[in-house]
DNA sequence: CGCTATTACATGCAAACGCATACAACTCTG
DNA sequence: CAGAGTTGTATGCGTTTGCATGTAATAGCG
């Protein structure tokens, strides 16, 4: 082995969080509550419901998310045709956009939301106990938290 | 709170994990091993190097990947007019294809894979301990093989 | 056996994506 | 305070994706 022992455990824990990641999501795309509208607009729904102020710039949307710029500008497009997204000039920046929620928006962010919650524990409630559960939250925010601090 | 306690762990720990794996991939996607080929088909790459025969049914594969059947299967199309994987009929199933790393593709994976490992351990090496790493490893496991054994 | 149901993969087509780039507003420097 | 550089978002365009469906092979059942 001409590896670094360190390296095997940042490695092999990657691999393991990835592979089940993948797999929770491929059954939760699965479910009723994102046959209407996507997973990935849930996401922005969702990142937009727990945002401060209600309403975040584009770009700051975009740093929790996997797509790119332009996609969550043409997302955003669509999600406001829905009706579910208000866009806004920024007062303090006019290059800026402002994205908020709609009444109609957060009304269907909930509705789904409460669905989800049921779903995930459905899905998962009984793979680990709620002190491994607990742990798994903590080293999951642990690493991310490190990463977005670099 | 009209919610279970339960339930607040399993979703708490899904939630978590989820943006850990949004926030570990974005940065992964900007790593320069993945300029000549996509995340996604590396992906795919290294799971053919990984399987048991070293050979996969197309379906296999799709199993453990997040896009769909249609899209893999022009996925490998692409892949072998590149050279780096080749189709062969399933002689116990011919409505089956069975998918295998060329000596290219094996090459290809295994060149990016060593740089990939470098990379994860530059990103995340230094986020946790030895421990806490195999901790997650662990929990992430039996996370997966609860719902694969569903 | 024969007939239907199911499984495995491929393909037509519209929607969504990413990259490169354009454009406009802000910032910073001399 | 002008002019270059940077930042925030939108758009053109080729590529990739997913959904619905087609086709061929197997399985299951009477």
């Amino acid at each position: 082995m001409h590896r670094p022992a360190s390296m095997q455990f940042s490695n092999a824990a990657w691999e393991a969080l990835f592979r089940a990641q993948v797999t929770v999501m491929r059954e939760i795309q699965k479910l009723p509550e994102f046959k209407e509208i996507g997973i990935r607009e849930y996401d922005v729904l969702f990142n937009l419901s727990r945002c401060p102020a209600s309403s975040s710039r584009l770009s700051d949307l975009n740093a929790h998310l996997l797509i790119s710029q332009p996609s969550l500008s043409r997302m955003a497009e669509r999600l406001e045709a829905k009706g579910l997204v208000s866009r806004a000039p920024d007062p303090t920046d006019q290059r800026a956009v402002l994205f908020s929620l709609t009444a109609k928006g957060a009304e269907v962010q909930k509705s789904i939301g409460r669905e989800h919650v049921k779903g995930i524990h459905a899905l998962i409630g009984s793979a680990l106990s709620a002190e491994e559960f607990a742990t798994l939250r903590e080293l999951s925010t642990k690493l991310r938290t490190h990463i977005e601090s670099r």
